[in-house]
DNA sequence: GTCTGGGATAAAGTCATACGATACCCGGAA
DNA sequence: TTCCGGGTATCGTATGACTTTATCCCAGAC
């Protein structure tokens, strides 16, 4: 079946999170992409950006309408200012909108350096405990169905098999969705991003994600139990552990340079 | 002198935010602002986006390039989805960048209720603290005299004046600025478009601002002392504040519609 | 009758070209 | 040296044609 196969013949980092506006297949997506990394990487840096010209005849022969589609989507993501005149830089980081999923993905293929993966677990350090609390006080029952199949998923596949990451990442995005506050879970991205990137960092230290479980399963009893602040004490020590394990594995693994060049790779 | 009248001949309620990467001058900007209104009033929800023959026929006639451009500011915010044979949809709510500034601009202009703004107010009361004790651990003497800046505009000019509310803005965005915290910077665009839209709704309660004050006072004497749990707990205390005045405005005061109707208008 | 496969089809995507507007650069004049 | 003016580069917009892609429908096979 050739469809099957087109589906399954390449797995994408970024596939495990929510669908993203970026279409890769497309050429506008390809360039936006491209662009990104280099403004991202720094390797543009706040200075004019390359003239179409230079990139049309670098990379692929690309005409003015989808080098322009490409500049359109970046400039929405805050990514370069373009000015009717004077010409389209590369804006400050100030101005990036870093929380966009597109631009969390482009970040880690361009520079996943430690500071933005602390700078993203602080970030769920004081987001996700407080979403658990309000998970636990405004769940339903779907909800709660939808945060233990999540479970289910870990529990059930080998640890850090696609199932068993796509099962975690649904856990955090299921207890998002329960909280029932729109703008908050626009941070879900966010931090299904960063487990992705501490997910694929830890791959092999099977000894954390097994102790990783019960705080998971315990996390799902008190949002059963609506005890919002037990949730919230419990969310707080499973990002905590989850960043030490983390980084436990980014400083003392040699084989971090390894690991980034193979993600970098599946991209 | 025709460009000063120019810049003065209407003031915009997200003037006083950080710029956005809406040109409202531009075709694009304005056709983008107008389909992203209509998304998220509801006006289309969910269905087929309205053909573009539709749209450059009723509104100006735009040619295919402007709406094209629109029509990608929008994807990339996530706000439509197109899929090359099936069209070009409005996508659902979930999908929408809400901690986008362009798209906090559009929803409050489209659709300012109230379930909105509490949410809003919630996000602020779960980061915003955690950003000032981050605040007072990190910041540098630069941080202060930012912050003092801000505070000093609010005290020097009459409440609820341009130059105060600008004050009142700067203040929180130099907290976030001094959280040395890039992702979490990003939500500073939300807490300022709920801040300007509190604002807005609170204009005229000059004892309530005047109360504020010592609060915000006392917020940058903690962060000067380096005591970050007391600026925490400072700031709580001012975003419930903000919710609690706010909300009674919006409550109380019959003259809601029309503030409302007002802030429309200036768009 | 149901399922499968391929072609018709419609919409998005891509390309090429052209023109208008304006900010910026540079050269000439005072 | 300074100021002014025109040229130039670049963005924005318009137009028309062609390509790609996915859906839908119908015909043919089991």
């Amino acid at each position: 079946m050739p469809q099957g196969e087109r589906k399954g013949r390449s797995i994408r980092v970024r596939d495990f999170s929510r669908p993203t506006t970026l279409n890769a297949d497309r050429l506008f997506g390809q360039v936006a992409q491209k662009l990104a990394v280099a403004i991202i990487s720094g390797e543009i840096g706040a200075g004019e950006l390359l003239p179409n010209e230079d990139a049309l005849r670098a990379d692929i022969s690309v005409s003015r309408t989808a080098f322009r589609e490409a500049v359109k989507i970046l400039t929405a993501k805050g990514l370069v200012e373009a000015r009717p005149k004077s010409g389209t830089r590369a804006a400050p980081r100030e101005r990036w909108n870093l929380l966009d999923p597109d631009v969390l993905s482009w970040h880690f293929e361009a520079d996943p350096n430690e500071k933005f993966i602390r700078d993203l677990f602080e970030l769920r350090r004081f987001v996700e405990p407080s979403v658990a609390r309000l998970a636990a006080q405004r769940r339903t029952a779907a909800d709660i169905a939808r945060i233990e199949a999540a479970l289910r998923a870990m529990t059930e596949n080998p640890p850090y098999s696609d199932a068993c990451v796509r099962g975690d990442l649904a856990f955090h995005e299921a207890i998002f969705a329960a909280s029932q506050n729109a703008p908050l879970q626009c941070l879900a991205s966010a931090v299904i991003a960063t487990l992705q990137w501490s997910m694929v960092l830890k791959k092999g230290e099977e000894e954390a994600f097994a102790d990783s479980l019960p705080d998971h399963e315990n996390i799902l009893l008190a949002i059963i139990d609506r005890d919002g602040d037990l949730a919230a004490v419990r969310m707080t020590g499973l990002v905590i552990d989850s960043l030490n394990t983390t980084l436990a594995s980014v400083n003392v693994g040699q084989v971090e340079p390894d690991k980034i060049a193979r993600i970098k790779h599946t991209k």
